[in-house]
DNA sequence: ATAGGAACGATACGTACAGTACCGTAAATA
DNA sequence: TATTTACGGTACTGTACGTATCGTTCCTAT
């Protein structure tokens, strides 16, 4: 905050005056440079939609300094019970609504049946991302995103598939 | 670290004495229950063994201190790139290449094609437990276990599923 | 133009907590 | 019994978030 302060050449008593603690100046931050970089894909496809949204998703978060930020946010969130509140409402809750879209359209056109589960979809879509983000155990490569597209849509048993 | 002392009727200095930061202490304290509490299943079928699998780290992370202490973990591992060193090493590391013979097995067995790709298949499989751990933004119930299973077996498009 | 109030700058301070330093003491070993 | 090794107790350092104080500047209303 110091340092915040000093490259805003502001006083540090002015940033308190604004945000009440760090992690809700951070999440400002974040949050409209993330958000506006995440535009709900309508392709026509399914596949298409969680493909260009994955995408999308893995451009920002290695491209940008907004990956570092998302990282330290969800740190920060897991100890900072006020800022998880400020977080789940005003991001995750965002987030979500939007991507239910691409599953409803795809019910819509009769891609996928209409009991499917949009939660956990987006679940698996995102959280294999999430994941892999967080441990760094492996990168987040093209290829992984494809991958994970074709195993929702199809799934491991499904052996009628060119990308794998 | 003052509380452990504490605790432990024993100086803070002789804590440091054997591990270097309290990362390691809490790493050390963690690894030990959590791994003894997850089994690498063998039921004869790719779907029995990655419910299985999946359900005893859901019994774990919501029945024990464990769950809080592995979050904290996590959240601690994102700003500590030695402890990070560590957690890679000796905690993913060991976990994956457990659950990477539930897919290499089922392989064998047939059920999936040679060239699946394992890595996304475990990814796919914890990384949406770890979201909903990490978020928070849902729970996770036994319905949400199985929903993520079938969905990685069959896919989303297949509809011959008697459990959605 | 001027008085009153709101916001700001600078900075010292409080607090919490991880990790270190020091030193006297107890226990194990040769 | 002498020496080494480990421990207890505690004071201390460093760091970083957040607060308090107070003088100053700027804006607004009369």
């Amino acid at each position: 905050m110091e340092e915040v302060a000093v490259r805003a050449q502001v006083s540090k008593a002015t940033i308190y005056r604004r945000w009440p603690t760090k992690g809700t100046l951070v999440f400002d931050a974040f949050g409209a440079q993330f958000l506006a970089r995440q535009p709900l894909p309508d392709t026509g496809s399914l596949r298409g939609d969680l493909l260009a949204s994955l995408r999308s998703w893995i451009r920002v978060v290695k491209g940008t300094v907004t990956g570092r930020t998302l990282v330290g946010l969800i740190a920060e969130v897991q100890r900072d019970p006020e800022l998880a509140e400020v977080w789940s409402e005003r991001f995750v809750r965002q987030v979500r609504a939007q991507h239910r879209l691409m599953i409803e359209r795809a019910v819509e056109r009769g891609e996928i049946p209409s009991d499917t589960d949009a939660d956990v979809t987006l679940d698996l879509l995102f959280g294999s991302a999430y994941h892999r983000l967080l441990q760094s155990h492996l990168t987040l490569s093209d290829r992984f995103a494809q991958s994970v597209v074709d195993t929702i849509v199809k799934g491991l048993s499904s052996d009628a598939d060119g990308s794998r």
